[in-house]
DNA sequence: TACGGTCACACT
DNA sequence: TAGTGTGAC
């Protein structure tokens, strides 16, 4: 069953939330946000202050359409573009800890999903300034409730068309030059192509997608005016199509693609605007068949793709032939949260100051993992480091117990476990060039926080096997502590003694106070995590047996082994 | 000499 | 599952 997938990129989204910032000084200006210096120490600019930097500055993350206009690239540095522009503003990015604090654009973004959600049963976030929203009901609805000569008279009152002269143009510009600006980007004035597409006859799925381009531009309007955000938009019947359309008119546009357009719309287009192609894979196929566009791909066949060792066919065809259908996820946040720092020019070489950063860090995420808790009532259960040198890149994960602790320690104290599991007896010159954290694995938590101290924390005064009130169990008879707590008190008090994990449930606290009859009644995966976080805390205690050099790998190169599909997030999951 | 900091996901 | 690697913004 077709569906109708509205596909929203917020425009120059840093610069933009720079100017809502200050708007009397950005307002209308080339602008570019920079990188901090990551190799200096200076004090910490909040969002608040004034950031714009006459000098200095490290990479340009964004770039405001009209400094677009006069020559600024994405990829120069501040001082670069400050040469090809003088007249270029360079606001630097908020920084926190001595490290860039992106929270400021995350904020933002999450306030433009809310709206959205408004718009569209389902809404997908893709990034912090991309949106995929499935608006198939609210476009049937709004032709219940309108004649659709009149929807369709909105439409195109607002909208592009992907067969019209000017957007097939510029569907033929490189990926890089459609960043940089070209003729169809300005703001929309009316063309007579448009008007004589109006003049054909529409299928009854044409005016369901006209219909959600009036739902999308309503969508766009609110995020406008409420946030001052302005937004491009893509519509279509599947969410790659709605992204590929939602780049031929920026900025403040919206595009949409008739079915019938799908095919011309693809022919010229090169092969890295599809999304999936921009990287190796991309490059690959390029040269390996001789093709250019997307158009190129789709007249080649299976059987020669597969010869050529691209195993995902399939779907390389269905995106060539615009056919990729994968469905807009019911996701509004994110799965992770992470947090991390360069350190190229002057290296962590020891522990102590890795384990000063990586607590940094984890207080950064504990303040977001607080905030979408009280959101969403849920917690992540792992934590990640990841660590890059000269020679290598990994990543360490373990379990965690957070749930409704007030305290970043337990994210604390697996991040510096985990350094010193990569680290092993490594003591001096760690070499560490990047240095990250982060969590994930969110499970959903009781919505009261009491309820699931009062069910592992056991009250002397009440062993009676009937539900407690909660008026009951509210009064301990002494200061309950976290799971985390009692733990950590268990492997630090317990003897060295071998116990046979996992033997015998109400053998495994003797002395904590948490009750072993309510302890057997927990879902077999808290118990085991539990479980497993007893006995890593009792491995603990033991020497550790360093195995970093063991661990090494050498830093990938360019590994023509690549396997990637074709992006996954547009990619069916290939059954197995 | 240096794409910064985060995301999601496929594969193994 | 934990860990690696790619791709994207």
């Amino acid at each position: 069953m077709s569906r109708v997938v509205g596909f929203i990129d917020l425009d120059a989204y840093y610069c933009a939330c720079e100017v809502k910032q200050k708007p009397s000084l950005l307002a209308g200006k080339p602008l570019a946000v920079c990188m901090y210096e990551t190799w200096k120490k200076s004090p910490d600019r909040s969002a608040d202050m004034d950031r714009i930097v006459k000098s200095g500055g490290a990479g340009l993350i964004a770039v405001s359409y009209e400094a677009r206009a006069m020559g600024v690239k994405r990829q120069m540095s501040a001082n670069e573009a400050r040469k090809a522009c003088p007249e270029l503003i360079t606001v630097m990015v908020p920084t926190k800890n001595g490290k860039a604090d992106l929270s400021l654009y995350k904020e933002n973004g999450e306030k433009v999903v809310e709206i959205l959600q408004e718009f569209a049963g389902i809404v997908e976030k893709r990034s912090v300034d991309e949106v995929a929203l499935d608006v198939t009901d609210a476009a049937q609805k709004l032709l219940e409730t309108t004649p659709k000569e009149l929807v369709a008279r909105q439409a195109v009152n607002v909208s592009h068309f992907a067969d019209s002269e000017i957007s097939l143009k510029a569907s033929k510009i490189s990926h890089e030059a459609a960043r940089r600006g070209h003729e169809g980007q300005h703001e929309y004035t009316k063309n007579d192509d448009d008007e004589k597409n109006h003049l054909l006859k529409y299928s009854s799925f044409d005016y369901l997608l006209l219909a959600g381009a009036v739902v999308i531009n309503n969508a766009r309007k609110a995020v406008r005016e409420r946030l001052g955000f302005s937004c491009s938009a893509g519509i279509a019947a599947n969410k790659m199509i709605a992204k590929v359309g939602c780049g031929l008119h920026k900025p403040n546009q919206q595009t949409i693609v008739f079915p019938r357009s799908v095919a011309v719309l693809l022919k010229d287009l090169p092969l890295n605007r599809l999304p999936g192609l921009g990287g190796d894979l991309g490059n690959r196929i390029s040269s390996q068949l001789n093709i250019t566009t997307a158009g190129g791909l789709a007249n080649i066949s299976r059987s020669i793709l597969l010869n050529a060792g691209f195993q995902d066919a399939d779907n390389l065809l269905a995106a060539a032939n615009g056919t990729l259908d994968e469905p807009v996820k019911n996701r509004a946040n994110y799965k992770s949260f992470g947090s991390s720092k360069t350190f190229y020019k002057h290296p962590i070489t020891n522990l102590t100051i890795a384990d000063q950063w990586l607590s940094n860090f984890a207080q950064e995420i504990f303040d977001r993992i607080k905030n979408d808790r009280n959101q969403r009532n849920r917690a992540p259960t792992n934590v990640t480091i990841s660590i890059t040198t000269d020679k290598s890149h990994v990543t360490r994960t373990e379990k965690v117990h957070i749930g409704w602790s007030d305290s970043p320690q337990p994210i604390v104290r697996s991040a510096h476990r985990l350094l010193r599991r990569w680290a092993g007896t490594r003591t001096a010159h760690l070499d560490i060039v990047v240095l990250g954290l982060g969590v994930s694995n969110f499970i959903d938590l009781p919505a009261n926080k009491a309820s699931v101290m009062d069910l592992l924390t056991r009250n002397p005064l009440h062993q009676s096997k009937k539900p407690s009130s909660s008026a009951e169990i509210m009064q301990p008879s002494k200061k309950k502590r976290t799971i985390a707590e009692l733990l950590y008190q268990q492997a630090t008090t317990s003897t060295k003694k071998t116990t046979t994990v996992g033997k015998k449930d109400s053998s495994f606290f003797p002395s904590s106070n948490i009750d072993p009859e309510v302890f057997a009644q927990l879902p077999p995966e808290i118990k085991a995590e539990l479980l497993d976080d007893r006995t890593r805390l009792l491995r603990q205690s033991a020497p550790s047996l360093g195995n970093s050099h063991l661990e090494q790998r050498q830093v990938k190169k360019k590994k023509k082994t690549a396997t990637t599909t074709i992006d996954s997030f547009f990619a069916p999951r290939r059954p197995r």
